[in-house]
DNA sequence: TCCGTCTCGTAACAAGCGTTACGATAACAT
DNA sequence: ATGTTATCGTAACGCTTGTTACGAGACGGA
């Protein structure tokens, strides 16, 4: 790690080097030697950069949270359609490939460690009520003459199922490949009456 | 933790102080100085039932496959109907009071270990396998005029969709109250065709 | 060029970890 | 009642952990 970079970059790093060690040791290797080592330095500049494990920990949950909330929003905008910007939405919580099966499995990582940190946990409602919040109104937008409790539900069907399917694809990407998860959702969109 | 008990008893309290201590204290606090501290005794009885701590949690994550399957067939045999059992079936693994938020926590924290452990990750992909096969065979009774990948099809939509419910709902219980965890499932049901 | 400051690697610390060894005590056969 | 065996708590081991202290070296102003 070059000695000349800023805070924020550095800190990037560091973060980056935690979705790496949390996706591929597991939170239970996820120790402040094996992040140094990851981003190619000593536990010295990381306990520079961060007061402490924990903060190191919420700063990549924070970027984590944002890289994928920055992902979502260009998706939305370049959708030709509500409905068509639903799905996209939707399909790019799925883990259907590398990429994405890694960040399922970071993701589950955080929330087991959202168990035993009070921030960790209010970050993520935070951030999944503001994910559910997205979803009801897209489907609000995809179905405008819904009454909003029917709006809410199958919001709610919809981010549950693509968490999940997540979750297991993630654990058994044999088993849950990208088409069989892509089948599902568009089985579900067009059931609820929200096929394009 | 009485010194005539039988083994399998004791290996049973055992894994269900590792379900305590899971869903309560989280992954990375897990020691085994806090499992023997949960069942009430010593490091010693915990190292002299199982060869190590890596046992000790396989053999909680296998207890815990049991019980659920058990719960899950009885739950089965009961139902009048396929479609009421495959709802009943469902509905259960949902994350609708303190012990199934609970149980929901403790199979994250096992699907987290299981990032660093090659038989948990075995264990899981085994058990999730059988019981994506009995929801796609509780589909099929439900709707036996369909074809097989509409049933599969909808069987996945289902079991992820119930899994990350009960994620969401474990993590902010306020947030996904039971009855809006029903209304979600009942919602999907009713669209896929497969109302009671 | 020299000095102060800031960056970050090195090395150490106490605490906690999984695991092992050993001894005390209970249970049982004789 | 006594000797044997199995059970399990105690205490220690080596190791890893998060964290701290300190020093070497790069940078910028005078």
């Amino acid at each position: 790690m070059s000695r000349t970079a800023d805070r924020a970059a550095q800190e990037a790093a560091l973060s980056r080097a935690v979705w790496d060690v949390l996706g591929e040791q597991g939170l239970e290797r996820l120790t402040v030697r094996a992040v140094a080592a990851a981003a190619g330095c000593t536990t010295g500049l990381v306990m520079h950069r961060f007061p402490n494990r924990q903060a190191l920990l919420r700063h990549a949950r924070h970027l984590l949270h944002e890289k994928t909330r920055a992902r979502v929003e260009a998706l939305e905008s370049e959708a030709p359609s509500p409905r068509a910007a639903l799905r996209s939405v939707l399909r790019q919580g799925l883990a259907t490939d590398a990429e994405t099966r890694h960040e399922s499995v970071v993701w589950m990582g955080f929330l087991a460690a959202a168990v035993a940190d009070d921030e960790l946990v209010e970050m993520h409602r935070a951030n999944n009520r503001a994910w559910r919040r997205r979803v009801e109104r897209l489907v609000g937008a995809a179905a405008p003459e819904w009454p909003a409790e029917r709006v809410s539900t199958v919001a709610l069907g919809l981010i549950a199922m693509a968490e999940g399917a997540a979750a297991f694809a993630a654990a058994d990407p044999e088993a849950y490949p990208p088409r069989a998860q892509e089948r599902m959702l568009d089985e579900a969109l067009t059931s609820y009456g929200l096929g394009v």
